[in-house]
DNA sequence: CGTATTCTCTCGCTCAGCGAGATACTAGGT
DNA sequence: ACCTAGTATCTCGCTGAGCGAGAGAATACG
């Protein structure tokens, strides 16, 4: 996509590749979000919500806009947009009042899956050419990069 | 970082990962575009202006608008606050005067290594519990994976 | 009970990005 | 030379995402 220069270390080469790898995916999304009048905020709240339905975890506003690092303010005007597309709803938490649970429509669920299904489809095509053994590593890679990446972070944020 | 079940197919555990990847660089990227008072266009750009300066390829606002999906006025809203901000500079093109050249300042390079210098520093360190073969497997997979998703996003974007 | 705490929402504001169009320059035909 | 079409950038006015401050309602704790 980017620069073809003969990069001298491999290990920089795999830098450079992870981030190619992490724009595409995000151009993906953004095509996605685009295309169904959503922001991408909201592509991302959409995201934790569909995460936390196949994990039955009950989510509020207040854990929605911390994952996503916004304010109170924000995080209600981005539920009142999910709401309005008929994405999500809004309940009253039974047992504390002062809470609302956010349960995703099953139309959020069809709409997750119209776009990304086809795309993960790819993806496992792709997989095809590589036997257990390599995705194996691959996966252990994975892991070790997404560590790795956390540990910078928070390292940064405690580094002012 | 979202969901741990035990997922069934090692090829869908490996999608997950991958997303689980691009999600925290995305975060680390936040975090610094945060403490540096970007917003996240900023932080593409700045990224789009390096690359391109380090493959010594000129940028032009109209080029780098496109790049990253803004129309003509937000683009040249983003570059007044680049350029405010003092991380780039506008110069006319000397053959053809319609045209403005960008280049990025010292300042910008040296906030972007101040703060991915580390990042990149940690990730080599984790990659250095793989042998090359299998750091070769990784970057044969994530070529793959990278044009398997372009292939998807031009797919979707060609079937309205 | 009263007081502090927690959770969500309202209000007013700032500013990123859009659509429409202005401006300035270049290219090509005649 | 001139007129027209095309290209590159910028200006103006507007919409709306997200913020700070704080209100309102429910719970926890002394």
């Amino acid at each position: 996509m980017s620069t073809e220069e003969n990069r001298q270390d491999p290990r920089l080469r795999l830098v450079h590749q992870l981030r190619a790898a992490t724009v595409e995916f995000d151009l993906l999304a953004a095509e996605f979000a685009a295309r169904h009048g959503l922001h991408p905020t909201d592509l991302r709240a959409l995201i934790a919500l569909l995460d936390a339905a196949r994990a039955e975890r009950p989510v509020t506003p207040g854990r929605l806009g911390e994952q996503l690092r916004l304010n109170s303010a924000g995080t209600t005007t981005l539920i009142d947009r999910l709401e309005r597309l008929g994405l999500v709803r809004r309940e009253r938490d039974t047992t504390d009042r002062r809470r609302v649970l956010l349960t995703v429509e099953p139309r959020a669920v069809d709409l997750g899956w119209s776009f990304f299904g086809p795309a993960i489809g790819t993806l496992l095509g792709a997989m095809d050419a590589f036997t257990p053994a390599e995705l194996d590593t691959v996966e252990r890679f994975l892991a070790a990069m997404t560590t790795a990446t956390t540990a910078a972070r928070t390292n940064a944020a405690h580094h002012p």
